[in-house]
RNA sequence: GGCGAGGUAGCAAAGUGGUAAUGCACUGGUCUGCAAAACCGGUAUGCGCGGGUUCAAUUCCCGCCCUCGCCUCCA
């Protein structure tokens, strides 16, 4: 079964098959390095995830490259605000990242190439640009790429004509002291020259000393590490424009290959009705979340709970009806382990078996939301207790093929004394308790609904009983 | 102004030219001293608004309203 997927370039979904026959290969626009990464870029990351889980699930082998960002306007200028030298401070934010990554269950890539060791590679490439016609050196040392010397430029974006167009962004970015040198508001950095307030961060160049621009970075590795064409290149849809559409220019005219045959573009995570950003303040991260009590696992769930070509609005409140699906999902693997099934199943033995609806789904451009409503639908008509062990085998098989797929860990069962019970709360279920042995119902429930209230339910059975969290 | 995305039950969110998945929440029943869990059931005559095409539209077409994103370095 071939995923089809949606393409920004095109604007039609396409089958995904690799140009080479045999490996699918595909870049990712990494994070910038210079604080914690925000649950509205991990939106982006999971979607990358789950993209390469079901071609891999479904049989095809994948490479998978995504940049680290450690040098730019942000990472110098805030790791000298840190006092740090900038390998030490984006060292530090990379581990942040990995960290995170790991704790949603994100698979590596398998090569993730950082900007700052790859300067010799952007140097190369604006060499050949500029030998092409494609770029010129300002008399400060900067190198532009000239817009215009590219027929197509804008056909990602479909924005054309720009310059006509100045004005009625409210950006100052414009207006920035770096855009002097340009002969065309439109053409972009390649190479930035030395600044006083970039400290130690420059590097030699036959331009001279400075950094290379922020856009080079992604065609460079992307040619070192995937060639000068390769399946598919995906990032958050705010990067379709300048920071695509450049890539694009830059890599197009300094290679002999299209560069990306696809484009894959994440649409972003809503909070309060808007964009999630740092301006605004209402950036959440993994961390955050954590200190509210929520896991990770429960954030990639709610992060893969809408389509990704659509917004979605992010609620604290989400996580809780996320905590109680995963539960939903667990309880059904307890209950069909309960039937013989192993805890874990080889992955040999996957196979969507009676999910097959809910992976046919998932294939048809990554509709995560539509395969959990057909995971949970076969979920509701197969009762573990009734149906035959080998029907348990191939469910139990086709759960975990699915949670595979879209990257989702079964949490422990709450009932499971997964939880602390307070000293206080404790008591008060053991008094609870003691009146119920003296058949005081009145006292018995009366210290229910305080527990309650408390936010505790109190679970009997024969022999005792467990306190879980409400 | 240009380009793009979206408006479906309390919240979230799929979907389709043939009469609305799923999760959470809520709720009725069985069970239980009462609960919880489990199981059985219920909760949008309706899919932003107005027209049109059609035997049939939430789904196609036209117009309009609203929300959001991008328009130079934001996933």
């Amino acid at each position: 079964m071939a995923l089809t997927l949606h393409d920004t370039l095109t604007r039609e979904s396409h089958p995904i098959q690799p140009l080479d026959g045999k490996t699918l290969r595909f870049y990712c626009c990494g994070p910038t390095v210079y604080g914690p990464a925000h649950i509205g870029n991990f939106r982006t990351f999971v979607a990358q995830d789950v993209f390469r889980r079901v071609l891999e699930m479904g049989g095809l082998p994948t490479l998978h490259v995504r940049n680290l960002t450690d040098v730019d306007d942000k990472t110098i200028r805030d790791s000298q605000k840190a006092g740090q030298s900038l390998t030490d401070f984006t060292r530090f934010w990379t581990e942040k990242f990995h960290a995170d990554c790991a704790a949603l269950n994100l698979l590596p890539p398998h090569v993730e190439p950082s900007a700052v060791e790859h300067i010799p590679h952007q140097i190369r490439m604006i060499e050949t640009l500029i030998q092409r016609g494609h770029a010129y050196a300002a008399p400060d040392g900067s190198v532009y790429f000239k817009v215009s010397s590219y027929a197509d430029y804008g056909r990602l974006s479909h924005l054309e004509d720009r310059e006509l167009k100045l004005g009625a962004s409210t950006s100052a970015g414009a207006m920035d002291s770096d855009e002097y040198t340009k002969d065309s508001l439109a053409d972009f950095a390649l190479w930035k020259a030395r600044r006083a307030e970039d400290g130690p961060n420059y590097w030699p160049s036959p331009w001279g000393e400075g950094r290379p621009g922020w856009h080079l970075e992604c065609s460079a590795m992307a040619l070192e590490y995937l060639g000068e064409e390769f399946d598919v290149h995906s990032g958050g849809i705010d990067l379709i424009f300048p920071h695509h559409e450049n890539e694009i220019a830059q890599s197009c005219c300094s290679t002999h290959g299209k560069f990306a045959h696809h484009w894959f573009h994440v649409t972003h995570l809503m909070v309060d009705g808007g964009k999630m950003s740092k301006s605004l303040g209402n950036l959440y991260t993994i961390e955050d979340l954590q200190k509210r009590g929520y896991h990770p696992s429960e954030v990639r769930y709610v992060l893969i709970s809408g389509h990704y070509s659509a917004p979605l609005s992010f609620t604290v409140h989400s996580l809780d009806s996320a905590r109680q699906a995963l539960q939903k999902l667990a309880k059904f693997d307890k209950a069909l382990q309960d039937r013989g099934c192993p805890a874990v199943p080889a992955r040999a033995d996957l196979a969507p078996g009676p999910f097959t609806d809910a992976w046919e789904t998932l294939n048809h451009d990554l509709n995560v939301p539509g395969a959990l409503g057909a995971i949970f639908g076969t979920i509701n008509k197969t009762k573990p207790a009734t149906i035959s062990a080998d029907e348990a085998i191939a469910a139990h098989r086709g759960l975990h093929f699915m949670l595979e797929a879209i990257g989702v860990k079964l949490p422990p069962l709450i009932e499971e004394g997964s939880v602390e019970v307070p000293a206080d709360i404790a008591e008060l279920a053991e008094k609870r308790w003691q009146a119920k042995q003296s058949k005081d119902w009145a006292a018995s429930d009366a210290l229910r609904k305080e527990l309650e209230a408390l936010g505790w339910i109190i679970k009997d059975s024969k022999e005792g009983y467990t306190v879980i969290p409400k």
